[in-house]
DNA sequence: CGGTCGTTTGACTGGTATCAAGACGAGTGG
DNA sequence: CCACTCGTCTTGATACCAGTCAAACGACCG
């Protein structure tokens, strides 16, 4: 993989491309691998080319609160550069995962003058924006059982390509709320599991309204 | 106020200026009025240029939760308009308002172009990321208690500005969790009230304990 | 057929909101 | 100077949601 071929770097000149290709380093990590911890000073801008990274914050108790995954090609933890602050998430290697690690401070000012790249900076930090603002949503205004339901009934597949036990994690919640909740819901007749273990929709309007 | 005048637009030239002021509108809001709705679909950019507007989501009891105060000058609900998504949240005014509202549809991509302007939103897109990361920080990890005990710390001043009340308000909890947060941290000695009901903080050490 | 992993169920706990009542305190009018 | 009143603060009792702990249950795999 270029430089080039990456589509925030698309548009640089090649001056541009070896200046930055100077300051970067190309690194592998191996799942389970943190890309930086909650609290850390940045000092490279995050790229990541392959792989899936997943970001979480700590509680108090020592729980993770999962907040998302990351997929190709995607700016990672760039906040904290821009703000200089430190990073408000740690964020994991869930496979095998190569990351474009740039060097901030030497970064030249050009970079961001750049129209295509601070284009791309704006995309980014909205997308940034979307996912704080959606995991506020579903962790502050809805309740477990409504965040349950909206999965439900936004995600049904999950429920098939995934163990309970899994989608407990990445809802923030226990297995045992999760079967509390799916054996309600299978009691009040608004979905049931059939015999190939894929969750199938039989009320959809009221599941609807336990989320809105 | 010129359009000149507010920093956003101060490096735009004579026709891009007058461009903006046609598709422009100035509106003067009281404390109370809402300047968009959570769930609305934006038509405008709004820059409030003058007083306060506060941001927040409202639960599924129909409680709100206070997320932010903006003050001048500040793009609000902006990420409504790059996304083309609904407002997520509710923006109202506490003051008196003045808001400019600027047909987004209708600016022209130039805007977006101009460099001083793209730093101008990635700025405030990145304040806004460190808005909800603060947020999220203290609602969902911090318990109650150590979110008061962060704010005894980091602002003891607002104890003499506001009424528990308020106090509660803005920090998403009730005017009794409060006072029996307080009353623990006095039994403790690590605060007290002096006789011009000014906050004192008698531990610091301790307290800051509390919520690292 | 036993073992392991995942799910379900029940009992309990903890943290915070809610509801209700009482105490306090500053300003007001007699 | 007192006592009334209103808003605020405090305190107690209770409720609720979801997490925790523990045990039973089930299903699949070797």
């Amino acid at each position: 993989m270029y430089l080039k071929d990456i589509a925030l770097f698309s548009n640089l000149n090649k001056e541009n491309l070896e200046a930055i290709d100077k300051i970067s380093t190309l690194v592998e990590l191996k799942s389970g691998d943190i890309l930086f911890y909650e609290g850390e000073m940045p000092y490279f801008l995050h790229v990541l080319l392959n792989g899936v990274v997943k970001l979480y914050k700590t509680d108090s108790k020592g729980r993770q609160k999962y907040i998302h995954q990351f997929t190709p090609i995607s700016l990672i933890g760039e906040l904290a550069n821009f703000e200089n602050v430190t990073f408000p998430a740690t964020a994991e290697a869930v496979t095998k995962v190569e990351v474009l690690k740039i060097d901030y401070k030497r970064l030249h000012v050009d970079f961001f003058t750049n129209p295509n790249i601070s284009f791309s900076i704006i995309k980014s930090l909205s997308q940034k924006i979307k996912i704080l603002s959606n995991f506020i949503h579903q962790e502050m205004i809805l309740s477990t059982e409504a965040k349950i339901v909206k999965l439900i009934i936004e995600h049904s597949e999950i429920f098939e390509k995934l163990k309970n036990t899994d989608i407990a994690a990445i809802t923030n919640t226990t297995p045992e709320t999760l079967s509390r909740i799916l054996t309600k819901l299978k009691k009040l007749n608004y979905i049931k599991f059939n015999d190939k273990h894929e969750l199938e929709i039989l009320d959809k309007d009221s599941l609807t309204k336990m989320f809105t």
